[in-house]
DNA sequence: AAAACTGTGAAACAGACTGTTTCGTAAAGA
DNA sequence: TCTTTACGAAACAGTCTGTTTCACAGTTTT
């Protein structure tokens, strides 16, 4: 989100800022409903009423276009810590697990994880899509740690799995609805088991 | 696997067998190496030997093409059970877990969720494999509930899960090695926290 | 072994998308 | 107001798409 593809610097030009806006909601538009093929420089430039030439200008090609459009919809809001372990576990969860819920959001994800294993450029943008479906729990859990809810050698990452994984599984491979209550039981089941 | 796309019958003809094993192999490289806009009917033709027009008479389209590239490379080899539940759930765990280490089928099982997000072309292929990752794990669970090693009231598909969840958040969000040390771990917390 | 069948592949085609250049227009900032 | 800068239309060659036509070669049948 620092470092947009785009090529024109950081101005302030309402003409540049409208055409930003104008191009990226249309091609994450055309990404959720056509998937990957359907979102060229034509399209967009069809569907955002902005002249193609100009896409060009912004985005050299397709990959740098997609990329800050799906950037763009990266919400990185974390919840604040309320220094309630389980509370702020399932706020944290929650963020991933609407994510998961929104098809828009899942295709963008599915996009990404996909491109990223070829594209350098897509491999950053995974790394900010995990931090934000991790950051939050494994302070979370250090917290958790520091005051002695938790054991001192619990795996942070390995837990972070345990509690992500399962609900990345059920929304992307089996396609079925995450729901709150999944997102509870997990949290419910770690704390019982992390309790001894 | 029982539904070609090709739209060629059920021939043995060894042309029509050549052409296809050519063909098939080439897509999934060319998609390995450069993702998926990288495979085209031309690239395939190119790559494979196989003429252009002979591509388009096989598979009109490239979601068909790539759907059965990737059909191909679904090896449906399911460990036999043993008995024992140990075993049985780390053979299972083991079959995902290869899938995930190789960055051919982590590439291939990345662009079916993707494209299963806008194809229902795809749809079928995810469930596919979905089904290979989960179908042995949950018939190993199944066993160990009869046997009484395992609680009646255990949550079949959430326990698949909390499984398989974690290494695939590991192996496709993280991009982390997923090793067998994983699997036992998990498959090993699930089975002290599950004797209570 | 000859005949009938059928998959293959080259050539050529119109149409769409790509990526670029040129240039006139219009909006922003000084 | 004057300068700067972004926008967008037009036109371009090049590539990819999807199809048709036709000669050829391998397969199957008689």
């Amino acid at each position: 989100m620092t470092d947009p593809s785009c090529t024109l610097g950081e101005t302030c030009d309402p003409r540049v800022l409208r055409t930003r806006e104008m191009v990226l909601a249309a091609a994450a538009d055309l990404l959720d409903e056509g998937g990957w093929d359907a979102v060229t420089h034509s399209s967009v430039s069809v569907r955002s009423g902005i002249g193609r030439t100009t896409l060009y200008r912004h985005w050299p090609d397709k990959v740098s276009l997609l990329g800050d459009a799906i950037k763009a919809r990266i919400d990185a809001d974390l919840p604040v810590p309320t220094g309630d372990l389980r509370a702020d576990l399932l706020a944290n969860l929650e963020q991933f697990r609407r994510a998961l819920a929104s098809p828009t959001k899942r295709s963008s994800m599915c996009a990404v994880l996909a491109e990223a294993e070829h594209s350098e450029q897509f491999r950053s943008l995974r790394r900010a899509v995990t931090a934000v479906a991790t950051s939050g729990v494994t302070s979370a859990l250090r917290a958790g740690k520091a005051c002695g809810q938790l054991p001192e050698d619990l795996d942070l990452d390995l837990t972070v799995e345990q509690l992500v994984g399962p609900m990345m599984f059920r929304g992307l491979m089996w396609h079925r609805p995450v729901t709150r209550a999944m997102a509870e039981r997990l949290v419910d089941d770690f704390l019982a088991s992390a309790a001894r």
